[in-house]
DNA sequence: TTGCGTGCAAAGGTTTTGCATGGCA
DNA sequence: TGCCATGCAAAACCTTTGCACGCAA
């Protein structure tokens, strides 16, 4: 539906990189454009945050508000992960800890509020907040 | 645990006053300041935030971290709202409405995420984000 | 009188935006 | 060459904080 015309640019093949090398754990702009810095390479804050938006658009890329003053937090999927293997998050208001949830049975309550309650979750942005077994 | 010394005061009860009277719905910290100015009540901002958040520890207030770039959202649930009356929240990510849900089949997905993944999902700071019914 | 509560203004931190320049196709 | 992408700096936004004064008990 969105046949975007897209360059191909040094900056964008950095970051890219950069994710998928993350992939399995999450991390926030702040912390790249760090380690943009840190590995002297030319890429710019906005960049970052502009290539991360339209990622995250494709769907390539999972964006969790993880809280309302921090900052916001990614994910790396991937296009592969179309439809299976979803994925859930729960985040320890405590420790902070973000777990990562693959779980079938989570997809009924998706199913529930659809038919009961006219709403389409959305698992990608979805985080449950809570306390972690640790924590409790 | 807590045996706060505390001081009632104008601005306390205007506040208080102002949140019963929005019971059912939700609103933001700016809202809030923004009323209070047009009715030329004496509160400054600092003291919304503070009273707030107070109140937020001590159960009075639910704050809901709606989205990562936009204001919390609050909601007033009163002191009596203690284990029963559970409220779930919906966003539609498309038309940024904020849905109310009482429904008890909610309260699976909590004891799965508890017994399955030893995860204590809390209902008042969680909220599913997805697509509601008008922008599917 | 004691010390919590308040208000103002400034700081803090994240994210967005305007505009000129750079670089892919 | 046309147009998207980038970078810089500034702006925008929400929220927190420092500090002096006010006011409840």
């Amino acid at each position: 539906m969105n046949t975007k015309t897209s360059y191909k640019t040094k900056q964008k093949e950095i970051l890219v990189n950069y994710l998928v090398s993350k992939k399995g754990t999450h991390f926030t702009a702040g912390e790249i454009c760090e380690y943009m810095k840190s590995q002297g390479e030319t890429i710019g804050q906005s960049t970052v945050y502009r290539r991360l938006e339209s990622l995250v658009d494709e769907g390539i890329l999972n964006k969790y508000t993880v809280d309302g003053t921090s900052p916001a937090c990614f994910e790396y999927v991937g296009e592969e992960s179309h439809g299976e293997e979803v994925c859930y998050h729960c985040k320890c208001e405590k420790c902070g800890k973000l777990i990562h949830l693959h779980c079938e049975e989570m997809k009924e309550i998706q199913e529930h509020l659809l038919k009961g309650h006219q709403f389409m979750m959305d698992p990608k942005r979805t985080v449950f907040y809570g306390l972690c077994e640790q924590c409790r």
